[in-house]
DNA sequence: AGCGTTATGGACGAACCAGTCAAGAACTAA
DNA sequence: TTAGTTCTTGACTGGTTCGTCCATAACGCT
């Protein structure tokens, strides 16, 4: 009945994406995004609304593959709750550390730059955020029940100690640490949790 | 001889440094400045270059007084290291909690927003983190020296730890959470640090 | 094929903003 | 008092950016 779009919104989504990421909301430009997806200005506005729409969409995703990556790494059988445990800490130092360009995380970046005065990205990073820790409280009892972590300890406590410790990873690698730095700070934190008295 | 100046060039600094603290850089106008502290743009320009210049002189000296006042914090005897150290991460979690409006450090702002694209931002966000860590190590070690902390633990690994934990703190308070929580993370942290075996 | 509907793309408008400039003000040394 | 120097003010410039608009294109239903 009507013409179809030439693009594809979620490639458009994710070029803007490594716009946003980049430069910040704030120095990103629409037409730069336009460029790069090859769309004119009015596809753009048309299919999206404006910039601020846009990163909202842009940021909403981010923050659910973020949680959905992680729910990949954490959920599984008791067994093995301590190993996906260990693997994630470290997979996200070697993650940050591999970010030479110091963009660190588009879910901590844009919430730098915009949670203060922008209730939909302060919402939805909390959320995102709650999530994490909720993923790790439930991998931490896991280890718990199989005898990996102090069954005295308060797993959600422990889950919120761990999520500082990754989101201050990437605060330090964005602030420059070195690779060996970052992974020391992972073998560190994993050998100062409780193990069970034997 | 010359026409003396009607400003504190330090007081302009704060203001500079209050507005670019809630907004960010690029969403700081030097007429927000120029308005907020009563002085013509001209002035501004004339005093302090440009608002890159004017921001990098705002970002060293937070950069410098943060290191400073964590320095008066940390320093002192061996036997009160391990008070400071605990009063130290409480503080910043009591600190990152009352703040309600959630802008978090400027030194993370600045380095989340400018640090990719701004080599001088980068140096000094690095030297400061890395200043924090020397301050962290040298009280840990003085902990290890009274024997409140495990002497066979390296001061050095602690010290990044406890840094990522503190960054970490901080990065969880701006995206919006309790102060429980962070008080319990600083709790939790304090915990998890290796006693001495008696 | 004709028509209604939606996408396209680029020109345009209006606002905004960093930085400049010129005219005058304030001060001091001589 | 006067001359020389630096500071102040605010209007102005030139470039940039968000968002709009419109003529045109593409498509499917009838």
């Amino acid at each position: 009945m009507a013409r179809p779009r030439k693009f594809d919104e979620q490639q458009v989504l994710e070029t803007a994406r490594e716009r946003f990421w980049s430069g910040g909301y704030a120095a990103t430009r629409m037409e730069d995004i336009a460029e790069a997806t090859g769309l004119g200005k009015g596809s753009l506005y048309g299919a999206f609304g404006g910039k601020q729409e846009l990163f909202h969409r842009v940021f909403d995703d981010y923050c659910g593959s973020v949680v959905d990556a992680v729910s990949r790494q954490l959920r599984g059988n008791d067994a093995d709750a301590y190993a996906r445990l260990s693997a994630h800490v470290y997979a996200v130092a070697a993650a940050t550390a591999a970010d030479t360009a110091h963009r660190g995380c588009l879910l901590a970046k844009g919430a730098a730059e915009l949670a203060e005065h922008d209730e939909t990205v302060a919402r939805r990073a909390r959320a995102a955020i709650e999530a994490l820790q909720a993923l790790l409280e439930g991998d931490i009892a896991a280890c718990q029940r199989n005898g990996d972590i102090a069954a005295d300890a308060d797993p959600g406590k422990l889950a919120a100690l761990v999520l500082a410790v990754l989101r201050g990873i990437e605060a330090l690698g964005k602030a420059g640490a070195s690779e060996e730095t970052l992974t020391g700070i992972a073998r560190t934190a994993l050998a100062v949790l409780p193990r069970p008295a034997r």
